[in-house]
Formats: structure tokens, C-alpha cells, sequence
DNA sequence: ATGAAAGCGCTAACAT
DNA sequence: ATGTTAGCGCTTTCAT
């Protein structure tokens, strides 16, 4: 468009004698693709110039910055974040870590993370742990590696070693959240978005209480290292204890949830004497509405002899004919909640009483 | 461990004099964190060494790895991704971008993504398009800058300018991937991931007039850009106008699924005559789901009078009481499928053949 | 308002 | 098997 000239050296018009060779036959080449240098040469400024004006730190001449924009244009000039990130220190990357990406909770999460942080101009790096603390100290020693504006976390457990790193990340500047977890004796600089799943437990061993049966059960969740749905168990069973209650504790067989669940409830409802009475909590929806199945087709009445009590508040609970009772937890507000605190740090503007976010879960009283 | 001395000039004993200020006073300090280069003087020795040692390029004395493991261990040192991308022109990310996170399908896919790719020491950067093709193509350009290993992209259309971006990226070297979707029209070059819409949505209109049904009705997504799941609607049409039957396309209308799909179900009926024989098919198993209730309220007895066929095998419709009929797709699997491509990609050993992969819908027969 | 120089932390290429 | 040198493409800092 403007006069693009075919070296910077000579865009006063005075050619550079050839003292030394005029292409330094560099051993590296770059990797082909347009750079702001490119750029800079055809806008006949310096590569400081464009760079001030895509960042748009003002002062930049409106005559300039039309050339700049038009060079922008011709030589389709996308930044490489990498060399940027590096002179610069900072990236626009946040590292997301989550047990699990195809649970709707977890998929929830994701989906209010990534749209808040995107409108922010954030990028997400996501990855999995598998519901394994060894695989997430591997995942944030991968994704560390960016350097990235924060880390979220899910839960306040972690591999012995991990707190260092966290450490050490937080002193170079890179918060850290824990998401899906709170916890009271939490440090004040802690980032905590989510809840306390004791009184979770807690919450659902009242609910079965008021409802008037007489027996409990919790059925936990397989999975050996979801130590929030454990701490769900130990709250409800601390609360019915502390009632003088009866309650049991039972761990699903592993596999499909909705399987186990209904597995795990046959097996149990076998072993029981006639008349029951009995409230029956879940690690999670899945597995109670397998269990709901199964006393379908025991012919179980279900509010009268049984209160099943899911947890999660998933799609299948939601829509489940005549519905499932259980624990809503809004997973995308934890996820958008996550993303202002970052954009608040980023911002410079977080205060210590906001750090903490507590997203309360919600009772959902259907069906059973 | 190992004698660290403070300076690497001075590793030989031989203190540099100091013609200059020792320190140069640069202009520009670190950001804080470990670098090679403390690892190197720790270990005494250069960071080349140490680099090697790291990416295990052989060549290292097993009395050097010693030193330098126990430099790694006493800094805590993480690479800085940023500045081996840069140096090297290789970057260990692959750029996702999905129109949802949070819809079941795509969750699972990037499931089964993030877990291969993981497993092959790779990142994911996830963006989400919320079904725009303008925002997809704002994400586009955003990763790019990344200049990731791979771009796996959603479905087949893009809006005009993208092309452009993709042929260049794919020039300097990022393969570009288009999954959940398939043409066999599409450039040999070109790597596919998905199936053919317009025949899954032949298959679904086939099923059901193998069924009996007499009358067809396709409800379509209300999500605008969802050109799939509209594909799906023409291939359903198209094959029951070839077979010389009726059929009616009708366009749910926009809010939760399971709702807009009760809603457009219950206009519909009331407007038929009374004995009906009719054959629904759904762009996703939510609609179909809604419908299924309304249907339920309405007294329709579902297999005789009514056929529905939902999209997708969502847990909803899996679990569903009796069960939907449907079209299985296995969401997980196409992740993992695009992870084997970029693998071999990376590898160099990806041949012509196996660039495009069908991943064939099956269909599912349940109780409606 | 713009430019020149230096360097972010690492690796490719060329020694030795 | 290890070291030296010269960048990768950008931004910080200082000068003009």
C-alpha cells in the first residue's frame, strides 16, 4: 500500500555501503511466517512503532498509525505470543486443571471459565488429572512451564510436593486458585472458589432427617482419590452420629456409574427386613439414579419407604421423570466466579476479602 | 550439591578482571524464576548442557548427569516453554476449539483429546466458539499466535476470511484439523475427523420409515450456526422427498433444549388430526427428551403412534426410563482419533490414507 | 512521537 | 561429549 521499501537501513534514501555482506547469511532462519519486523519495513517505522501501536499505548501519530495499520493489513501479520510473552513476562494464558472434563460439573466449570476468561482476552490451557493427585502434580508442572497469569486448581488437596511449586508460582507472581473446595482455616491469601463439602454432607443428612426415615446410608463414590465426595460421606455420617442416628457408609463397585449405583443398591436393598424407612444419600446423581432404577424395578415406593438424595444436579437428574431430589451446584458460576477473581488480580485490584468466594450449594426437592 | 560457585566466568578459577562493572547493570532483570543458566553454574557447567541433558539428546557423560541432576533437584528449575518455543520454532500445544463446552458431546471429545494428547506429552489450549463463526474465527487468530503444533477446529464451514489464515498455517506448518464432520468432496490433503451429516440424517429418516410411520417431521436446533445439526434436517428431507413422502422441517424455538423441545412438540399436536402415525426426528436427544415428556403428558403411546428419534446418545437419553432411540456418536473416540493424526503428524508418518477418518454414527433402538 | 540498543531464556549450528 | 556463538521475535529502557 504506502511505498513499501525493501530495507529499513535505506529508508532515507541512503543505501548502506556493502561493507560486510548484505544478507549476514544468519545460520538460523526464522520460521517463515510474517513478523513485526516484516511489518515495521513495509510501514517504513520501526518495529518499537507497530509494536506500540497493536498495543495501542498511544502516542502514536494518526499518520503513522494508518501506515501501520495498512502494512498490518497487506502482510496479514499475526503476533507470536511466545517471544512476546518472553521479552515481556507476562502471558495471557490461564492453566486450568480439572479431575475430569466430560463430567457435566467439571464441563460446567470449563465452559463459565473459558467464556469469561475469553471475554477478557484470556486463553485457556486445560488439562486433566484423571481424578489422580500424581497426574496433577505432572499437569501443573506442565502447564507452569507457560508461566501462565494464574493456575486454577481443582480441590485443596494435592501431592505432597505440589505445595512448593505452588509456593514458588505464587512468588513469581502467578496466582493460584482452588476451585470446588472451601475451607475455612484456608491462609487469608488463599484463592478459594467453591464450598465447604462437609456441611455439604452435612445438609444432606439434615434433609434426610426432617423427611423422617429412620435409617441412613451414603453411597460414596469409587473414585479413590475424589476426596470431596469422601468428605460429602464423612459430613453426612458425622451429622447423623452426632443426631444419635444410625448410618452407614458404602462404597459403589467401580464402572459406570448409573450401573453401580443400581448394583449397589440391589445389593443393599437385599439385606434389608421388610417394612424400610430408609434415607439413602449420593456421592452423585449418577449414582442415584441408577440406584432409583433399581428400586423401580424392586417396586420400592419412593418418597414413602425411600429418600434418595442425589448430588450435582446433572441433566439426567434434572430431566429424570419426576426428578430426582439432590444438591444443585451452579459449576459454570464457580467457573465465571474463578475468572473475575484472576481479572481482579490481573487488575491489581484484589482486595483480601474477596479472595474467597463461597458458592453454597442448593437443595433441589423433587420426586423422591 | 556440587561446589556451586556464583559466577560462570569464574568456574575455571580464573577471576575475570573487572575492565568493566561486574555486574553490567542490565537494564532488564530475570522474572524471578530459576533458569538454565542458574542450573548450569550449579552444576558447573553450560547450559547447553544442560538442555541437552533435559531432552535427553544423548551425548551426556554419566558423571555430568549426575552433577546436572543434582543442580535440577537442589534449584527446582521449570523450563520456560515460552523461550524454548521461541528458540526452537516448535511449540508443544495443540489449539482446540469447540462451538461448547458444556454440551456432553464436545465435552467428550475433549476428553478423549486432552487425555491422548497428554499421554504424547502435549497441551491443549481450549477456545470455544459459542456455535459464532465470527468468535471462531476470533479464537483462530488468537491461538495461532501460539503457533501451536496442531489447530484442531469444529465442523467444515468458517467464515470467508479464515481460509486464508488456515492455508497459511498450514504452510508454516501447523496442520489444521476439521472435526464432527466429513466430506468426501474435501481436498486429499485435507484432515477429516467426523461423519457425513447429510447421511446421518438420511439414516435417521430411513429408520423410521422402516418403522411404518406415515407422516415426518425433522426438528431442527434454533442455534443459528449450528450448520451440522441443519445438514442433518436437509439430509433428512432430501431422502424422504426422494422416497415420495411427506415431511416437514420445523425449527424449535431458542432457550433450554428440553423445554423448546416440549414447547414445539405440543404446538405441533395440537394441531394434528386425531389418529396420528408419525415419525419425529431431532437434532439432538434434549429436543427429543422434551418432546418424549410432552408426548408422556399428552397420553401419545410412543412406539404406535409416535416414533422418536433423538441425535447424540446423550446420559440423558442413555438412561432415560425405557429409553430413546438415537444416534450414537462416540464423542471420545473423535478426540482421540484427531490426537493419533497430530501424533503421526508429528512423527512424520502420516500418509494420505488415513488423513481422513469417518467416524460412522450407530444407531441406537430403545423403547420409542 | 519515534528510534536504538539490549536482552528475555532458550536452542540450532558450528566448533572443538 | 561439551562449549561457543548467534539468534528466535518481541518488549523494556533509555535517548532523541
Amino acid at each position: 500500500m504506502t511505498n513499501p521499501s525493501q530495507r529499513s537501513t535505506s529508508l532515507k534514501g541512503i543505501p548502506i555501503p556493502d561493507e560486510k555482506p548484505v544478507v549476514p547469511s544468519s545460520r538460523r532462519k526464522g520460521h517463515g511466517r510474517v513478523t513485526l519486523r516484516d511489518v515495521a519495513i513495509h510501514a517504513g517505522v520501526t518495529t518499537m512503532t507497530v509494536s506500540r501501536y497493536l498495543r495501542s499505548s498511544a502516542k502514536i501519530a494518526p499518520e503513522t498509525a494508518l501506515k501501520v495499520a495498512a502494512a498490518l493489513q497487506t502482510t496479514g501479520y499475526t503476533p507470536n505470543m511466545q517471544a512476546g510473552s518472553l521479552a515481556s513476562g507476562r502471558s495471557r494464558i490461564v492453566a486450568v486443571i480439572v479431575p475430569n472434563m466430560s463430567h457435566s460439573i467439571f464441563a460446567d466449570t470449563l465452559h463459565g471459565l473459558g467464556q469469561s476468561l475469553q471475554a477478557a482476552g484470556l486463553q485457556m490451557l486445560v488439562a486433566s488429572s484423571d481424578y489422580s493427585l500424581q497426574q496433577e502434580e505432572q499437569q501443573i508442572r506442565a502447564v507452569l512451564g507457560w508461566a501462565p497469569a494464574a493456575l486454577v486448581l481443582t480441590g485443596r488437596h494435592h501431592r505432597a510436593g505440589v505445595d512448593a511449586l505452588l509456593q514458588q508460582a505464587r512468588a513469581s507472581g502467578t496466582p493460584v486458585m482452588e476451585m470446588w473446595d472451601w475451607n475455612a482455616q484456608a491462609a487469608p491469601d488463599a484463592m478459594q472458589v467453591g464450598f465447604d463439602h462437609r456441611r455439604a454432607g452435612e445438609l444432606m443428612a439434615q434433609t434426610l432427617v426432617q423427611r423422617g426415615y429412620q435409617d441412613f446410608v451414603f453411597i460414596d463414590s469409587s473414585v479413590r482419590e475424589d476426596f470431596r465426595a469422601h468428605e460429602r460421606g464423612m459430613g453426612f455420617q458425622n451429622t447423623l452420629f452426632a443426631l444419635g442416628q444410625r448410618s452407614e457408609l458404602i462404597v459403589a463397585p467401580e464402572g459406570d456409574a448409573v450401573q453401580a449405583g443400581q448394583v449397589v443398591f440391589s445389593e443393599w436393598f437385599a439385606k434389608q427386613a421388610a417394612p424400610i424407612h430408609c434415607g439413602i444419600a449420593f456421592a452423585n446423581d449418577m449414582l442415584a439414579v441408577g440406584a432409583w432404577k433399581a428400586a423401580q424395578m424392586q417396586c420400592v415406593a419412593c418418597p414413602d419407604q425411600l429418600g434418595l438424595l442425589g448430588f450435582g444436579d446433572f441433566p439426567l437428574a434434572r430431566h429424570w421423570g419426576g426428578g430426582l431430589s439432590t444438591l444443585r451446584i451452579d459449576g459454570e458460576r464457580i467457573g465465571r466466579e474463578c475468572a473475575q477473581l484472576i481479572q481482579a488480580h490481573l487488575r491489581d485490584e484484589l482486595s483480601a476479602e474477596v479472595r474467597q468466594v463461597n458458592v453454597m450449594p442448593e437443595l433441589v426437592y423433587r420426586a423422591t
